[in-house]
Order: C-alpha cells, then structure tokens, then sequence
DNA sequence: AGCACA
C-alpha cells in the first residue's frame, strides 16, 4: 500500500544518533575525507563509505552522541556548507544507533598495520629493514612479526590511524627498495591491511618483534639472530658481523671495572680466553674472546644494556668486535690471557713497567643499537676492586707497580665463585658477589677512589 | 541529495 499521507519519507525531526549520514558525497570519498570532515567535532570511530546507488552516501559514527550533535548542529547554522573537496555534503543523524558490520576487518582504519611481504622468506627481510621502511611515515612503535600460511607478516603499530593510513597509502603494493633486500630477491611487494589491534605485546626485544617505546625491555636470550644475512641497521648501515670477541663499552662507570669482575660476568656464558680493558674516548671499553662465536652472541644477547652492579652502575654496551683473537699481555691490570698456562703467570706477577694494554687495539665505536635496562641486583659493591685494583685508574696518580704484591690467583682469580653459571641464569651473576672482609673494602666511587687503605672522605 | 546485510 503507497501511503502518501500517513508517515513522512523522511523524518525532518530525527533522533539524534551518533552515527551520521552523509549525501552528495564527491566520488569515491575516503574514509580519511570523512574523517578530515568530522574531527573537529569528536572521535570518529567507524565509518561506511560509497553507500547508495550512487556511492556517494556514507555514514560515519562518533564514539559520543554530543560529538554528532555538535555537528549536525554547527553546520545547521553554518553559513558555510560542509565541504568534500568543494562539494557540499549535506548532513543528517542516521536511523541507526550504530554502524553495523561496516566493513571486512583489514578494512577498517586503526593504527595497527597488518603487513604481508609477499615473495620473500621470513629471513629475507630484517625487522630492522621494516623499521626503516615504515619509520618513513612517523614514528614506528612496536613491530611484531611472524610467519603465517599467508606468508611473512609484520604488525606494525603507530600512533594513530591517521599515521597508519599513511603509510598503508603510500606502501599497499609497492615493493621495498631492492637495495635493501638480499640479492636473490626478485620481487618484494607489500599488502597491507589494519589490523584489529591497537597495541601490540610486545615481550621481548628480539629479531622477530621489537618495541621502540621501551628501550628497558628485556632482550629475549633465545631469539639470537640468524646469521645469513648482514644485518642493517635501524639507520640502514650494515651492522658488525658476529664474532667471538665482543667489545663492551662500559656506561656510567662509578665503581672499579677490573678484568676480574669483567671475568666472572662473562664467564657465565662460557670459557672466557682473553680479556682487554682500555680507554676510548674517555670511557671505558673492554674486549672479551670467547671461544666461538655462539657463546659470544649468547653473552651480548644476556647482558647487553644490564648493568654490573645496581643502581645503573657500569652499564654494558656490547657489540661484535673486529677482532677473532686478542694479543694482550697474559697477566696485567688491563688484560688477561687465561688460556695460557698459570703456572708461568703465577711465577712472573709483572711487578714492574707500567701496564700499556690500552694502546694497539682497534675498536669499533659502534655500540649495539638496543638499550636494555638494568637488571635487579643489590647494592652497588665493588667487588673485585680489592684483588685486582687498578692502581693506573685515570685520576688516581699512583705510578703503577707500585701496589704492593697483588694476590693475584690466576683462572680462580676472579676474587669471587665464577664460572659454571648456567647461561639461563646470569642475574645470579649480578648478585654483588661476596665482599672480602679482609679488605674491608666499601662501595667507593672508581674515579679517584683511593687505594684500599686510604681513609673515607679522601677527596 | 535522502539510510547500509552482502
């Protein structure tokens, strides 16, 4: 039955709604358009577009019923219409409370990419490669990535939609840049998607997921990184290729880092061959020779950015070194040489000349690009500072050799329980190890500190 | 210029 009386077509005093309908839309409107259209009005939280015959109808709905009053109300007495790229767009509450079903999930517009890299292995493109390439369009947050039957996927999360849409625009089927790619990849084209998630959990730092909000979070010790490609780094250079030597950068040195508490740490990871501590741009670096490789990325992977002792004290930067195989002095306040026989170090304790194991060497400045914080450890004690005190210490001016008869004890010279730690177990490492009372050694600062014996308050 | 499930 036509009913020409009875109910209006169309409703001149509509319920408010929080989703509004759009008309007279410009062909082929964007979501971002409508979104540009509503926002100085209230969160727009879904949006339906090229509804209609035409396809220029759409709705879009705010996360509050006042946001759509305002702009229905605002442009009722407007003089100036709403505007879609200079058509005018007529605005009304919709008959629905919500935008149902809007649209296929991947569709809808959230902060969170979803990114499927088509044609390559999970190996082919480094997560430090996706960085570089997103970060284009703002700062990249979180990245997660994973394999699935898809193929090589990557979340990758923004601040906004608006950010995100972005890069989706400007990255949807293209490919990343061959230069940044393995040579035996021909084709690298990106399909993108947003995602559902607005927050990645991110757990670990790791070569499959990463979180540039927090720089603290742990680095995962089983996530080492696979060694078939050079790797780039977040700024596109090549990183340093694994090696066996790690070189440490010691940060926020307040306490004595001797070879010996260099020793026990490191020893935790395995048999550690050579140790070398010397000055660099006036901080403190060490080289550590592990036997293999493996063992030294185990190491770096545990300990980078922990700290030695609590309190961020003698925080660890570790990267690869140049070198595979150390030539230090067997036995001197610098370096270490534990894989020659004791015997012979025991009888020649170097009494004399001054200790020069901080020249010759060449270091690689770079320290590794992930910071990670500090583990829990207890109250900042210098130990080893009393068995291996550095009497060459920058500002302490005490010519060298002349630190009366070292107790030295060479392999178990470490002045505290080393060795045999299980990888899996570091922190117990940095348990402040056992203080030797005979010293009666308190926590001094490492700079200036005076030699065991000087009073307190020597400065 | 006028309400969307497919």
């Amino acid at each position: 039955m036509s009913s020409s009386s009875g109910q209006p077509q169309f409703r001149y005093t509509q319920t408010p709604s929080k989703v509004l309908h759009l008309r007279n839309l410009p062909w082929e409107c964007t979501e971002e358009e409508l979104i540009e259209l509503g926002k100085p009005f209230g969160k727009i939280v879904n949006t339906k577009c090229n509804v209609g015959a035409n396809r220029n109808q759409a709705f879009v709905e705010f996360a509050d019923l006042n946001q759509a009053i305002s702009m229905v109300s605002y442009y009722a007495s407007s003089s100036e219409p709403a505007q879609v790229r200079g058509k005018t767009v007529y605005i009304q509450y919709s008959n629905r409370q919500e935008i149902v079903n809007n649209k296929v999930s991947g569709e809808v517009a959230g902060n969170v990419l979803l990114v499927t890299i088509e044609g390559v292995e999970a190996g082919d493109v480094s997560i430090d490669v996706i960085h570089l390439v997103f970060s284009a369009f703002g700062f990249v947050h979180k990245i997660a990535t994973f394999e699935k039957a898809a193929g090589f996927q990557a979340l990758i999360q923004y601040t906004d939609a608006a950010t995100a849409s972005e890069a989706k625009n400007a990255l949807d089927g293209r490919s990343i840049p061959r230069y940044l790619l393995p040579e035996h990849v021909t084709s690298c084209y990106l399909r993108i998607s947003f995602s559902a998630h607005t927050d990645l959990n991110i757990k670990f730092q790791s070569h499959r997921s990463r979180d540039y909000t927090n720089p603290y979070l742990p680095v995962n010790p089983s996530a080492i990184e696979g060694n078939l490609q050079p790797m780039v780094g977040p700024d596109g250079k090549i990183k340093e290729p694994e090696s066996n030597v790690l070189l440490a950068a010691i940060e926020n040195m307040q306490y004595a880092v001797t070879v010996d508490v260099l020793y026990t740490v490191f020893s935790a990871f395995g048999t550690v061959q050579k140790i070398a501590i010397f000055e660099k741009n006036g901080g403190t670096q060490a080289l550590i020779q592990y036997p293999d490789v493996t063992t030294a990325a185990v190491a770096k992977e545990a300990l980078e950015g922990h700290c030695i002792y609590d309190g961020g004290y003698c925080k660890l930067h570790l990267s690869y070194s140049r070198h595979t195989d150390l030539n230090v002095k067997a036995y001197s306040d610098k370096s270490r040489d534990y894989t020659i026989s004791s015997t012979g170090i025991l009888s020649n304790p170097q009494a004399s000349s001054v200790p020069s194991a901080s020249t010759g060497w060449q270091t690689n400045p770079q320290v590794a690009g992930t910071s990670v914080g500090s583990i829990g450890m207890q109250a900042p004690v210098p130990v080893g500072q009393a068995a291996a005190w550095d009497p060459s210490k920058t500002t302490f001016a005490s010519p060298a050799g002349t630190f009366p008869g070292q107790p030295f004890v060479p392999s178990a010279g470490a002045p505290f329980p080393t060795s045999g730690g299980p990888p899996s177990a570091p922190a117990g490492y940095f348990q402040a190890p056992q203080q030797r009372p005979q010293y009666g050694v308190q926590p001094r600062p490492a700079s200036g500190a005076p030699p065991y014996g000087q009073p307190p308050g020597y400065f």
